[in-house]
DNA sequence: TAAAAATACTCCATAGGTATTTTAT
DNA sequence: ATAAAATACCTATGGAGTATTTTTA
């Protein structure tokens, strides 16, 4: 199990459409329904019940959805910030992520960001539901959306 | 970047040593030596320092750490959650941690429970060292009781 | 020199593509 | 009849192994 296979039942979960979960991930149907299927060999159970010619999540899917959600969250999380250090070496730091789950945790982010990149100066900003990119719809996600979006911070030598 | 490469990561930053978290991985020392420099190439930062023969981690790795190890945690709940889901929930276990003391215990105890108890479905929630320790001295802090909740429902069966 | 990591290959699993079939509406 | 998912097959990327070569303490 990979964070591909993540994403890809979080596409489907979302859409509950391979087709256009698909589309969304950029790739063929196909492959699509393959990675998912061999998602759920691999747990040993069926996320989605493909009766009714529509899919719908499984308890076992339901269960499966936050916290595949979160791994994926704080997985893009630490690529930003690892990304974020060399920006700050380079002399541009762009924070570009804000999420609910994140947002506990953003008292021990900006303290994590104090200890690596003394100069920077974080830009805090809120954002709807609204303008999420790609991802996650509202309603969904009961713990985490995640936001994708960046904004050059001023301020910074 | 895959979680592959996040435990291959996390496993060598808690070693410092390519031989030794090679070995913990199961796999051998040149694979890992690669991982570990593909996922530095495609975060275009240095996570290790290799001079003087010994590996520590930069301001990037250190960044990247924390989150690293949260979504590997995730993904290792998502997994467990799934699989005891199959017989239906019966019941839920909230499991507070703190990333760097139960990252070693956290994946044996959910698969411990996995196997005991495949019915409950744990809740990972991370907390602060300070929270931690101001409940481990009362002895009745939320993680406390939670983690002595979950071993309660360990005995269970 | 002796360790530790990097490099150079080899092999194979699997991710993803295209074409097609099956299945329900 | 149609739209959606599954299946079959193909190719290629990259993950892991073994052998070997740098490094530096």
């Amino acid at each position: 199990m990979e964070l591909r296979h993540l994403r890809h039942f979080l596409a489907v979960a979302d859409e509950l459409h391979m087709g256009r979960a698909a589309e969304r991930l950029g790739m063929a149907q196909p492959p699509l329904s393959q990675s998912v299927a061999r998602l759920e060999k691999e747990l040993g159970v069926r996320l989605f019940d493909r009766a009714n010619r529509r899919l719908t999540l499984t308890r076992a899917g339901v269960a499966f959805l936050d916290e595949a959600r979160s791994s994926v969250l704080h997985a893009d999380a630490a690529y930003a910030l690892a990304r974020s250090a060399e920006d700050g070496a380079a002399g541009e730091v762009r924070i570009g992520f804000v999420s609910a789950a994140l947002y506990e945790h953003l008292p021990r982010r900006l303290a994590r960001l104090r200890q690596t990149l003394p100069a920077v100066q974080p830009k805090l900003f809120e954002l709807s539901t609204n303008e999420q990119l790609g991802a996650w719809r509202k309603g969904r996600s009961t713990s985490a959306s995640l936001i994708r979006r960046s904004e050059q911070v001023r301020g910074w030598t």
